[in-house]
DNA sequence: GAGGAATAGTTAGCAGAGGTAATGACTTAT
DNA sequence: ATAAGTCATTACCTCTGCTAACTATTCCTC
């Protein structure tokens, strides 16, 4: 289904800069509750502990500070993923090398697989949805995902 | 702080079709994050009910229904976000004309001048950091923007 | 036209995930 | 040695989504 022909779409109220942010606001928030809802069923873990699993399977282990401000939430949010992710057996904790403060938290043998596991059978909705789109479309948003994540970093 | 340079960016692994669906997730759910956490402060009105009074302002009246459908929660949710934006002054409800089951919303003037006066603040947060991107990278999200609602849209 | 099925909205109750404030443990600096 | 700062945690609250159940209305079938 499409939009009608005589009201604003979403492309063309984008065009101007004024409607830019507003725009790309409301696609990602749609677009972030719909990833939220058509996730793989299987998968026990939510999309939040999924991806602390995927920043801890990109840059090995980090400490509790380290994840919320690569998750940019704060650091009581992330001690509560994290102490999900330790009953469930993804992801083990141990005391800092050279401060007593810091908690290192690193994938399990089980996260790396479910890591793993879960990058094979990704193509779950979304994928599907990607592939159901143009190929210069793919483009846009294979080079529209880093911005959107740098943007999400800024300052 | 950026990441160290030998290990996996972003844009390194969303180069991949099998990483994509990945940062793309990756980077909607972080930047809505950030949207919510950044959105201005002499707003009472929280992203959810600000992108209903957009959606109302760009389609006119709509039932709770359509509102749903289109924001892509389900009635309940939608009839909540209502309530809340009739208890501040931005909606009416009235019946619908012809069928007694539904329940028509419209932007009330305090509505209307809501999304106006936010529309013209609106180069907040996002709009201050789309200004720091690169003409081409801006380009890029102006494309994105409607693939990322149409992804949404979906099935 | 009467009665049952379908549809729209609401109410009630629950869960996930975020936040802030306050606390405890440890480190750093004076 | 002590004061100040930092990291993680605990306690508590809010927001926002969901499903299930209920009411009111409309549509369909006989």
């Amino acid at each position: 289904m499409t939009y009608a022909n005589d009201m604003p779409t979403v492309e063309k109220v984008a065009r101007t800069d004024a409607g830019l942010a507003a725009e790309l606001r409301l696609g990602v928030m749609r677009l972030r509750r719909r990833l939220a809802v058509e996730r793989h069923p299987d998968n026990e873990l939510s999309l939040n502990q999924m991806g602390v699993l995927g920043v801890l399977a990109r840059r090995g282990a980090l400490t509790v500070g380290e994840l919320a401000a690569a998750e940019k939430v704060q650091p009581p949010s992330m001690t509560r993923t994290v102490n999900c992710l330790l009953e469930s057996g993804d992801v083990a904790k141990r005391p800092h090398a050279t401060d007593g403060r810091q908690v290192v938290v690193e994938l399990s043998e089980q996260g790396r697989q479910r890591v793993l596991a879960d990058r094979a059978r990704r193509d779950a909705w979304l994928a599907q949805r990607l592939r159901e789109l143009t190929p210069q479309e793919r483009a846009v948003l294979r080079q529209a995902a880093p911005i959107l994540d740098r943007l999400a970093q800024k300052d």
